[in-house]
DNA sequence: GAGGTCGGTCGAAGCGCTTCGACTCCACTC
DNA sequence: GAGTGGAGTCGAAGCGCTTCGACCGACCTC
């Protein structure tokens, strides 16, 4: 491995000056520059990532915790990583990817070891129990989701309340009175991850308003479970004419059931589903839908990471505008 | 925050003690064990990364590459990353998460700053641009796929010839003698990822002993893409009764045009995917499939670094044996 | 022309850890 | 009773980098 050393030697400069060529925090003239740059060239120089985090205390790198749970959500949380580990790179960071496993010792564990200069957290429930640790951790952070507390914390996720809302408006205007929320799976509600609380809150508020009624229902994904849920929805409500479907995986088995049922979608039942453009666009109906912006939420927060570490924080809320996407699978209530 | 230095006064011994203590290379008396363990306890120690690294000129780090394209196969590229991760911690190792974005000179990035001690390439081309800058970089790295040069490298993946010998098999055996393959979208087979030719590879090997007709068509995931695909297939082979299908994305519409079309699973037709055990189960029928073992291909190739790195290491091809599991849609062949 | 300023460079002191050699005891051996 | 060897501990030398203060000309200013 080449040093810094011998970069420098072979310069014929001293080690602090490739150092600062390195990092432009002094001024170095333009031929002691171009000839470091040259010998950096040519023999493939790479900075010691080890060396360079004991002696500046910033290792460059950003943890992320993903949630373990693999059976829910999946293409979303994939795509926010992904484009966390890209952005992150534009601005010179790694990703450092940490299950939910682990639990919230591994805040400890990565705070104490300054393995990274900055953690963002997936899935953050209401009453997270990883918040406390990171809040005296001291070290920066922003959420994807929204805690109960956010004092001290930077939140970043989409305005779950405003994407019910946008939901209810659309049906009511298309004139809907009696709408069915296919909502997440139970254990999604048990864990209080904010994002489905607030949807029906969303949901709810806006139907007053709006004189709908709304009936929620919580939904597995797959088949079997969108069979039952289906089916004790029409017994409830027969009047049914609007579905909102928070939960991606009962998208498609809502559809399919619908259409065996002898119910056309749009025109005797609409649509609107809560899931990220690519299921929309994909699904057997081209579906009006509401996007999950995946990979403006992993932009934004390292973002805000990047803006924090260079002081430039702010800790504040940053819920992201719902746009409801109209497409096939919505229009005017039956008559 | 702490460092080992204050552990060692705490406990009144040196701090080489201090770090045999915890890295258990020379013995220790269990009194100063203990003394030492109480220590690191009350301060809340946790030995700094970067001067570990530093010091030992090892990370702790395993690098992952993932690929870039978040459009294809992302449950199991997302299963595979979490059990990397997690398996990882369990030997003592962090991820660093790579996108293929930075492209072939991540590699060199990586493998230079010495931030891993070795790498998990996902995604791996038959003639991968990143191979030959891994096997100069002198990295341990290993791969999930198989490239057309294993020479020096240790390679994970599933046996996907076998995959598709078994899933002819099992057609052949319910006396299916038109098959028609799904297969991935053209692209893949363009960027020359190994496993879809080998699956197909195995398919039609196996389909010329059993005395099976197979005609392999590529598709796109989603319904127009299907629609138009099946209407081909059945126009050229009229008799066509069992389908293999490659492309996760098709399963779905797969069954569903089927179904409009009056075609009935398994009656009429066969249907076995490739596929990861959890879309098997959740499709609308349940489906006969070969699981693609995300999770344990996960898991091998981090037992396979810790080993390599570990001097016990094997320049190998790991190829896993595909399972085939019976559900409801196949059955015997119309008369 | 003395004093001040600033751009450009260097030397040296760490950052917190690992590891090697050396040292001390103590229990054995012959 | 000297010699041997292992167990347990310590001190010191780095690992490769950043960064602070110092230094040296060159250019201004009054």
């Amino acid at each position: 491995m080449v040093t810094l050393a011998e970069v420098a030697q072979h310069a014929g400069v001293s080690a602090s000056t490739v150092s600062y060529v390195l990092s432009g925090k002094r001024s170095i003239s333009a031929s002691t520059r171009e000839r470091v740059e040259l010998s950096i060239q040519q023999l493939g120089y790479h900075p010691n990532a080890g060396a360079r985090a004991l002696a500046s205390s910033r290792s460059n790198i950003i943890a992320l915790m993903v949630p373990l749970r693999t059976d829910m959500y999946v293409p979303v949380m994939m795509e926010i990583a992904i484009a966390v580990a890209t952005s992150a790179r534009t601005h010179g960071y790694d990703v450092l990817l940490l299950t939910g496993e682990e639990g919230p010792a591994a805040v400890r564990r990565i705070a104490g070891s300054s393995l990274a200069d900055a953690m963002i957290l997936m899935d953050v429930e209401l009453h997270d129990e990883r918040l406390p640790l990171l809040r005296d951790s001291g070290r920066t952070a922003v959420l994807i989701g929204l805690p109960a507390d956010t004092s001290g914390l930077t939140c970043v996720d989409l305005d779950f309340e405003a994407t019910g809302a946008l939901c209810v408006d659309h049906l009511a205007g298309l004139g809907h009175r009696e709408v069915a929320v296919i909502g997440e799976a139970a254990a999604v509600y048990e864990r209080h991850t904010g994002f489905a609380e607030r949807t029906v809150d969303g949901i709810r508020a806006k139907a007053q308003d709006a004189g709908v009624r709304i009936l929620h229902r919580p939904c597995e994904g797959g088949y079997a479970a969108m069979a039952g849920t289906l089916a004790r929805i029409f017994d409830e409500r027969p009047g049914t004419t609007g579905f909102i479907v928070q939960n991606e995986a009962a998208v498609e088995p809502l559809l399919n059931l619908l259409q065996q049922q002898g119910r056309a979608v749009p025109e005797d039942v609409s649509v609107v589903a809560v899931c990220p453009d690519q299921v929309a666009t994909q699904a057997s109906v081209r579906l009006t839908s509401v996007a999950i912006p995946a990979q403006e939420m992993g932009r934004r927060s390292v973002e805000q990471v990047v803006a924090k570490l260079g002081g430039r924080g702010t800790d504040e809320v940053d819920l992201l505008e719902p746009v409801l996407t109209v497409r096939a699978s919505s229009g005017p209530a039956p008559v």
